[in-house]
DNA sequence: GCAAAAGTGTTGGAAATACACCCATGT
DNA sequence: ACATGGGTGTATTTCCAACACTTTTGC
C-alpha cells in the first residue's frame, strides 16, 4: 500500500509513523461481512434470510451481515456471524466478492465483504428465530433490502459456477446421500435436467464416492444404495486443468 | 448489514440514526485498494511494482496501492490509483479477493481490496517512476512486502483460470496481434507449450478472430497474418456452460 | 539455398450424449 | 398386480491429441 494522494510522490520512504498516522486519520470507513447462506431442502435450494433491521427498509428481507471488529480478521467475523445465527461452525465459508459503491448504506459509508456458506439444513436446526430468520427459496428471492439483491445475485451465480468445478455440494447433503439425492441437488442449483444414467456414470467414472454399504429406508420404492463423499481422494487427484474454453 | 454483538438480538427494528451511530463509531478500518497490473512484453508476462513506501520494507519490492477515500466507490479508487500510475484509464480491471487478517500491516489495522488490470505495455510509457517503478518478470517476483506476495500469486491464480474461461489475453496484446503473438501469450501466462496446429485450430472454431487482411513487418521469416479480437461476436456467443467437472 | 517460422489435414482414442429395458420395494 | 423410481449397457457423435510436410520470407 502506498501513501500517494495525487499522483506527484516526492519522499521515496516514509517513515512507519506517518503511514500510522494516515491509517488512523479520519480516512476510515465502516466495514461489514454479509453472508449468503445456502441450505437444501425437500429438493429445493434455499437461502437464509431475516427482517432488514432498518425501519426504512422494513418490510425487506436481508442478508446476515455485521460490522467487523477493529480487531478481528475478515474470515473470523464470517464465521462469527454465521456461529451466532446458525450454531454451526465446522462448516464450509468462502470469501466471494466486495461491495463498495460509496451510496449502498443508507447509514453512511459501509463497504462489504460477501461470503458464501453451505449447510446441511438437517444437521442444524435454528435456534435464533430473531428478525423472522429462516429459510426462502431461491426463486423466490427478490427485492432485498439495501443491495443485498445484487449480493445475492453474485453470489447465487458463483455458487452454480463453483459447483460444476469443485464438489462443494456434499456440504449441503447429509453425510449419506443416495444418488438421486445428489442430483436433486445438481438439478436445483443449476435449474436444469440431467440424465440419470450419465449423471451417475460421470459420478462413478470421478470415483470419489464410497459405496457405504447401505440402503435408503422408507421410501414407497427400491431403495437406493447410499454413499459418502471421499475427500481424501478428491484432494489427491485434483485435477490441473489446462485448456482454453470461452 | 445487522448489528448483533452477541447474538442475543432484543430490538427487532432499529432507527436509522441508531445503525448511524455505530457505523460512524470508532468502530471503523483503514481500507486500501491494491492492484496487480499485468503486462506482456518480450513474450514473458510481467508485473507493474514499486519499492515500498516504508522503511520496515525498503528493500523489498510491493503493489501499487493507496486507501481508499471516504466518498470514493471502491472501483473507483482502483481505477484512480492505475491512472496514477500508468496514466491509462480505459483498461481491463476487475476484483479479485479481500484480505483482511489483523495483523497485515506493520501500521495498524488495514483491509486491502486487490484488483487485477491486463495493459498492453506497448501502448503506454511509464512516466512516473517513483519508487522505482517497473515491470519485472512474474517468475522473478519473490519475497514483496507485506502479504503482497500472497496477493500476488492469487492474483496471478486468478489470471491463469481466468484467460482460459474469458478472453481476457486480449487486453494484453496490441490491437493487432499474430497468431503466434496469441499462442506465446497463452504459454508464458500458463506456464505450458501447446500444439501451434490445435491451437489455431481452436481459436478459428470459435470465430472470434477478425481476419483484417494485414501481415507481420520486417519479421526475419515468412510474415504472419494479423488479426483483431470480436469482442461483438464474443459478447453474443457466450456459453452457457453446463457440466461437471472436478 | 538456407534458416525460420507460417500454414495446413488426418487419424485414433476418449468422453459426452442419447436412449430402453428389467428390477426391487411398498401399497 | 401395479406404481415408483433404482439400476444397468450400447451405439453414435463430438471433441481432443498427436503428428509431418510444404510454403513464404529475409538473409
Amino acid at each position: 500500500m502506498t501513501t500517494v494522494a495525487n499522483g506527484k510522490m516526492t519522499k521515496p520512504v516514509k517513515s512507519l509513523m506517518a503511514i500510522q498516522s494516515e491509517v488512523q486519520s479520519s480516512n476510515r470507513i465502516a466495514l461489514s461481512v454479509d453472508c449468503v447462506i445456502f441450505g437444501f431442502d425437500e429438493n429445493k435450494l434455499k437461502v437464509l434470510l431475516i427482517r432488514s433491521d432498518l425501519k426504512k427498509y422494513q418490510s425487506k428481507w436481508s442478508l446476515l451481515g455485521d460490522l467487523v471488529g477493529q480487531h478481528e480478521d475478515l474470515d473470523a467475523a464470517a464465521y462469527r456471524i454465521l456461529k451466532q445465527r446458525t450454531g454451526l461452525d465446522d462448516v464450509y465459508l468462502e470469501q466471494v466478492h466486495s461491495f463498495g459503491s460509496v451510496s449502498r448504506h443508507p447509514a453512511g459509508r459501509v463497504v462489504t465483504v460477501a461470503y458464501c456458506s453451505l449447510i446441511n439444513v438437517r444437521h442444524h436446526k435454528l435456534k435464533i428465530l430473531d428478525n423472522e430468520l429462516h429459510w426462502h427459496d431461491v426463486q423466490s428471492v427478490t427485492d432485498l433490502a439495501f443491495d443485498h439483491q445484487q449480493i445475492f445475485n453474485a453470489c447465487y451465480q458463483w455458487l452454480q459456477k463453483r459447483i460444476q468445478e469443485h464438489p462443494l455440494g456434499f456440504n449441503l447433503l447429509p453425510k449419506k446421500f443416495s444418488l438421486r439425492d445428489l442430483q436433486n441437488l445438481y438439478e436445483a442449483i443449476l435449474d436444469t435436467k440431467m440424465d440419470r444414467r450419465n449423471f451417475r456414470k460421470k459420478f462413478f467414472a470421478m470415483d470419489f464416492l464410497i459405496d457405504i454399504d447401505e440402503m435408503e429406508q422408507d421410501v414407497p420404492h427400491r431403495p437406493g444404495k447410499l454413499y459418502k463423499f471421499n475427500y481424501d481422494k478428491y484432494e489427491k487427484k485434483k485435477k490441473k486443468w489446462v485448456g482454453i474454453d470461452f
